[in-house]
DNA sequence: GTCTATATTGAGATAGAC
DNA sequence: GTCTATCTCAATATAGAC
């Protein structure tokens, strides 16, 4: 498989190594600039500097602005709701609840630039995110709703209405990613340490599973 | 006092209501603009045709782009806290915290606009919200903190971590200004009515109050 | 694939008549 | 106070050498 750098199959393979690298560094560049000023307020020039290479590079790379911050986008929304497939109808409430509030949590913590992208598009009026709102988001709401809805069924849940639920964790666990600049002010911090983030779940999880009747 | 519309003092009179009421106008239409478009994306081109007035007439009013922005924060911020004023460590807790939510519920469901351009600017880094964040919210948050720590040492509520609940509340109340779009997709309409801000109250209200161990 | 130089457009701001 | 025409600059995008 492997031979020696100058073959052309090791020529090719680094050339997809270079432009995968590339894409990659762009791509993070191009989150912090658009959370930082939007999609206008962005410009090539500042995630060319970012990125450490020239603008017409970036040029290079994605044809334009707009299909950069659609992969930016794509990017964000490809594991949006990741983690979470196997909380049904036979998983255990209480386990399943605490599950979606630290993954969710987690995430916010680990990706907040993916987090406040993604508010800032819904704040807009999702013009880019259209078809992930109205399908992909929608299909797995109602989905989740019925696994909600079916333990409420078996009186395992005190909450009868299952969408707002899930409004309600999201709500919650995104709010440390996106308003992180508050919060942390908040704080009194600039950065969330390993105690902040265990400080937030241990109020969080208790909080929901009290407020679901659990416990 | 009222004279007829042809004396000096009331060609004054008139002349400050035109400029209140257009900068009224002017103001509004920014709002919509901001929202939907960002500080760079939305162009005064777009404000002055909302507004139904020329572009030059919206510098006339506002200097720049960035003062009638500023502006438009400023209208925000302004009664951001209003009607929470009387929320003290001899209230009751169960009374107060249901005030709390409906209040900012209220206010999510009539201004949401406000909320969402708050929201942006808080994931933008608050770049011209600084002194608004550090120091009166900042204030506020410590003093309800402290109405809060009261009512847990007067073992009224299962809260020891006061700074979380009002972090919580902000979330699930705000979420449903910031989030229109996505929650409107959800319940599969393209208005909140009553019944769905009676729904949603329904569910808040009960389900924080259990979180916070009342009843 | 990388980079400098440049074409082109769009938007904030102003001048000046009414 | 209102409006049209215009100035000016900044930012996307591309051409073309290396």
């Amino acid at each position: 498989m492997s031979v020696s750098k100058t073959t052309p199959a090791n020529a090719t393979r680094t050339h997809q190594e270079i432009r995968a690298e590339n894409e990659r560094v762009i791509l993070k560049a191009a989150e912090t600039a658009f959370v930082a000023n939007g999609f206008k307020g962005a410009t090539m020039q500042q995630i060319a500097d970012l990125a450490g290479m020239p603008k017409a590079n970036i040029h290079y790379y994605f044809k334009s602005k707009k299909k950069l911050y659609n992969a930016v986008l794509t990017s964000i929304i490809n594991d949006w709701n990741a983690g979470l497939e196997d909380i049904t109808e036979n998983s255990d409430p209480k386990v399943s609840i605490e599950k979606f509030v630290r993954t969710k949590l987690n995430s916010a913590f680990e990706h907040p630039n993916h987090h406040k992208l993604f508010a800032m598009e819904v704040i807009n009026g999702a013009p880019n995110i259209q078809q992930f709102m109205s399908a992909e988001m929608n299909d797995w709401a109602q989905q989740k709703s019925k696994v909600i809805k079916s333990w409420h069924d078996q009186g395992k849940i005190a909450i009868d209405d299952p969408l707002q639920l899930l409004i309600l964790i999201w709500s919650t666990t995104q709010r440390y990613a996106e308003f992180e600049t508050e919060i942390l002010n908040l704080f009194g911090k600039s950065d969330f340490d390993d105690n902040d983030k265990q400080r937030v779940a241990d109020f969080l999880v208790p909080f929901i599973l009290r407020g679901c009747g659990i416990n």
